[in-house]
DNA sequence: GCTGTGATTACACACTTGTATAACAACCGC
DNA sequence: GCGGTTGTTATACAAGTGTGTAATCACAGC
């Protein structure tokens, strides 16, 4: 028989990158995948395939997929929690316009969107199984309703105790919750800008302020004002 | 070489079982996997064993494991809305009493639990997927809020807009959910009663009324009183 | 220019997955 | 009693999973 030349078989073309870029391209791939699909889509062929390297890198760059997947959660939790703080940016020093940034910026996308909340809901498991992922999240939910309790507090109402306080922070932050939850899982049940505005009304009546004349945070209400400030 | 002689391989106990009971208990050992270690803990053999069946089984009543995931939400669906009705069972008629019933009981176990959460994060990707699961998600929410919104409508307040109505559902709801998320995820963060606690201020500030008076709801406030009608 | 050295790829392996199919056991009508 | 029907089990199979290991490539130091 004759004897058969090996077809040429084309070999991924070698592409050396800085360690940096490997592990958050890597990430990156990890989240999309979770986010779209759950963890069950996220498998070490997939994600290869999806940062364009193969399968051997992840467990080059981290010893293991879970290793992988935990680095990913970090990435996710910090990221989330930084959102809160760049939405103050740029915004003066009243304290309810500070507080109706707050509330405005979690209530928008990039914040309510479908895949944030899949991604968020893809870690979930991980999350109660592993004590480690438990209190990163404990951590970065703590953050974040301290931020929130920090604007309520500067808002300098008259007889709040500490306990009340708390307790405001927690409901607020519910209710951001809960809006950002349905809102993402449901987009098309809320008009444009509905969010915000219910979320500003019920922010302020637990509160006792009025924060819907902060309207200003509320892009859909200008449809045609496309700039801010320039 | 010696025939070996084939060892006698125990067969399953042969047991037959109603459709009904044979469809529930598959069902509900997916439901206990899917909250436990999301779905890709729900695997054929495992709910099989689960359910202490063979995993042809899942096949023989339901086409194929995705017909049992889908059969397995509209069974959790159903059976998270109708928990707010069974709340209001044998409460007064006073529409007050029965908002804050109907508040209490969404905040306290078996609502609110790890697990019943896990469940509910579990499913989100199949359900962000399948338009036929979406809908049906719609629907089980738009029921939870119709009732809660029929409760609030009942307060008997003086001009109240339809829109206005439909916020304050939006919005009341929101804080039952974000509790509902907070308090189970992180059991531990929060002392016992204290979710209902600020559930009930925080939706009575939406609404303008007082909550807080019904604290027959707070079994944790009468750790003694272990019987309510006897 | 040569030689390591480490990043990157390719391949192999054992295991699990969902599904298909055949064997088996109990109940039904007659 | 007895064959047929159907619920139930057992087994087989192809595809996909994470992981281990060897081969390859590009670059740095001398």
């Amino acid at each position: 028989m004759a004897q058969l030349v090996a077809p040429p078989v084309e070999r991924r073309a070698f592409f050396r990158d800085t360690e940096a870029n490997r592990r958050e391209s890597l990430i990156a791939a990890t989240q999309a995948l979770v986010a779209e699909g759950g963890p069950q889509a996220a498998t070490v062929r997939a994600i290869a395939a999806r940062a364009g390297v193969t399968p051997g890198l992840i467990r080059h760059y981290f010893g293991s997929k879970d290793e992988l997947i935990r680095a990913a959660y970090t990435m996710l939790v910090d990221g989330m929690t930084d959102k809160g703080a760049d939405a103050l940016e740029g915004v003066g020093a009243d304290p309810e316009e500070r507080l109706a940034a707050f509330v405005a910026a979690s209530l928008r996308p990039p914040v309510v969107d479908g895949r944030t909340v899949g991604l968020w809901a893809g870690y979930l498991h991980q999350v109660q199984q592993d004590a480690g992922l438990l209190a990163q999240h404990e951590k970065g939910y703590l953050r974040y309703r301290d931020q929130l309790q920090a604007l309520i507090a500067d808002l300098g109402r008259a007889e709040v105790t500490a306990t009340q306080l708390r307790q405001e922070a927690i409901a607020c932050n519910a209710i951001l919750d809960g809006l950002w939850l349905e809102g993402s899982v449901l987009p098309h049940g809320f008009a444009p800008g509905e969010l915000v505005r219910i979320g500003l009304r019920a922010t302020g009546a637990i509160l006792g302020v009025n924060l819907t004349r902060h309207t200003t945070f509320i892009p859909e209400l200008y449809p045609t004002a496309g700039k801010t400030e320039t």
